[in-house]
DNA sequence: CTGTTAGCGCTTTCAC
DNA sequence: GTGAAAGCGCTAACAG
């Protein structure tokens, strides 16, 4: 690799000036020997030595952001969007895709930390996110924020507000003339912490309130806990389990919303498999708007979020965090509304067919 | 941060010998002075820098991987299972996805360059990948190697065997009684290199070769090119707008094969919008094997692949090159055979419900 | 406008 | 067993 000594003795200049024209972009040389410096530079392939530049500097313009992309696609779409806020704030990226899993986790964030990121952005993090690496960021001083996911005490968080966005859903379902409504969530750990602000009880709350304003009982909206705790590695086979579940009754609900699209997805397998019609006999609804969703056989009603604009803001909370090296401890959360999208799967499309996006 | 400086201070040893049983693990000190090295780091929570060590070191340890696919389940499999293979080879992963920024592919090679990756692996890389962002890893030494997509000069590939793989579905449905089959893929550039051994040209051999084999006429075994060459951004609705042109046509095939299940995903879409049925009026197949197929409405007959086994195959190649800073320029193409996945898009269980997997 | 110099944190050779 | 010293590629304060 060429060096800026190489360049040096080629220019038959000193390191310095090589230095500063180059990577400093200093503009108190004369512009002939910019120019001859910038041409050999480039001839010879320069590339600056990121490593030394660093080790000088004593900040590396790194930012971590650590995912699990699974097979979810909003999980994709959030990061993707992350990504482009970073590299925008002049930054450099450093993606990690931790299964959320043991030994997956350590090595993302050992490699986080050796190469010094100044910050971190968590994508979606989930409740098993394991506290003490969380602690060895702050311990070392690096600022850390949650996009989505679940709550952390210590990380401040942006995420969509799960408990409007779910009365969004029972408002319209029920403006349809759905009654026997049925809330499918992924089970909590046996004792979850209150502390912990559960965007699940989050959901289950903002159903139970528009249920009750749009006049059902409490048996005409049934909350159903299902599967096992932080599973999130199989959000179809979820669905479709807990669809299998709801349809081998005697009494089936109307209509069934489900936390994500991924969940919802498994359910019409189900429904298709038992030969049961989305949603002329039962309606299914989803959650987070995921690009598939769109191109099912019954195209999914949920709820979209502002990714671009959610991204950006968890960008600017890190910076500034970042900026501000002595950041105090509270840790804000900011629910951002979402908005609801319309398709098939909710059966509106048999009440008004121009009531699409 | 804390450095060894800190710690030879406080154990009243020098630099030199910290840095030993620290980062060397030497054996060559009293066991009694590593432990209380050892306890002092630990409670001083250092970590090694990295940037101090490999600009002595000379070498990052860090090999990098390059994905450009944002929805596609398949593309997040591959990377999983390369990185995987990365850091069981004791190396430290450096992610870059080139949809993730602006300026895209530059902004992520240079960040692989800059911060000196010994080696590249590139997911599914598409035939627009910029020609002089590889020139430049070349030039450096750096190899790279490529994990499906499309075939590049110089660069070591390994990919699924698309040809056989659609010898095994066109004989699978041709079994299936299907005659007149339609294979649909992604259109090609205007004048596509042949030099550049497109897969997408593999399939269509293979569609081909099997069709007559079937004893199948030309004209019943129908090849389409759709779409615009390299556009792999919307894989659902360019499957979705290929079957409806399919659809409006007077004279349907029995059984239309897709280059990939996302395609297929967007095809089934244009069906149930139509109202035909899948597998009865029409079948569909797919290709790759995407968690999603199975839990489709119509779940998708395909090919899987094993990404784990050609990740390995991938990585191993990419080290060996690394190992052997000499290595010669030929490039192996290595074709892995899939295998095919029955399920019920493709008509198989009116036949044979037993044929599952 | 350009060069000298003193490191950044770490590794490694060689001497004690 | 341990430590002194040189130096990796680069930056920045300061001198000329």
């Amino acid at each position: 690799m060429v060096t800026l000594k190489q360049i040096a003795e080629k220019a038959g200049l000193s390191i310095s000036t090589i230095s500063h024209i180059l990577n400093r972009q200093s503009p108190r040389y004369n512009a002939q020997t910019r120019e001859r410096v910038q041409k050999i530079a480039e001839a010879m392939g320069y590339i600056p030595n990121r490593y030394a530049q660093v080790i000088r500097r004593g900040r590396s313009g790194i930012i971590g952001m650590i995912q699990h992309a699974g097979l979810l696609q909003v999980a994709v779409l959030k990061s993707q969007a992350a990504a482009r806020a970073i590299v925008a704030a002049n930054y450099r990226l450093l993606a990690g895709d931790s299964e959320w899993s043991g030994s997956g986790i350590q090595t993302v964030c050992a490699t986080m930390l050796d190469l010094r990121v100044e910050g971190l952005i968590l994508i979606d993090p989930p409740a098993s996110f394991p506290r003490d690496e969380l602690d060895r960021f702050q311990k070392h001083r690096i600022p850390v924020v949650a996009l989505g996911g679940v709550r952390i005490k210590g990380v401040p968080q942006i995420r969509v507000d799960a408990e409007k966005g779910m009365e969004m859903i029972v408002r319209h379902v029920a403006a349809l003339g759905h009654r026997d409504l049925e809330l499918v969530v992924p089970a909590l750990p046996p004792r979850p912490s209150p502390a912990i602000n559960w965007p699940t009880l989050e959901r289950v709350a903002g159903f139970r309130r528009a249920a009750r304003q749009a006049g059902l009982t409490a048996a005409q909206a049934k909350v159903t806990f299902f599967g096992a705790p932080n599973d999130i590695m199989s959000p179809y086979a979820n669905g479709k389990a807990a669809m299998e579940q709801i349809l081998a009754r005697v009494e089936r609900p109307r209509a069934v919303l489900f936390c994500n699209d991924d969940w919802a997805i498994g359910a019409l397998a189900a429904c298709a498999e038992a030969g049961v019609k989305v949603p002329d006999q039962i309606a299914i609804t989803g959650f987070d708007n995921a690009p598939i969703g769109e191109y099912l056989p019954s195209p999914l009603t949920t709820v979209t979020q502002d990714f671009e604009g959610m991204a950006k803001a968890a960008t600017d909370l890190l910076l500034e965090r970042i900026r501000e090296r002595d950041w105090n401890l509270e840790a804000p959360l900011i629910r951002v509304p979402g908005r609801l999208i319309v398709r098939r799967s909710c059966g509106a499309h048999a009440v008004s067919p121009s009531a699409d996006s």
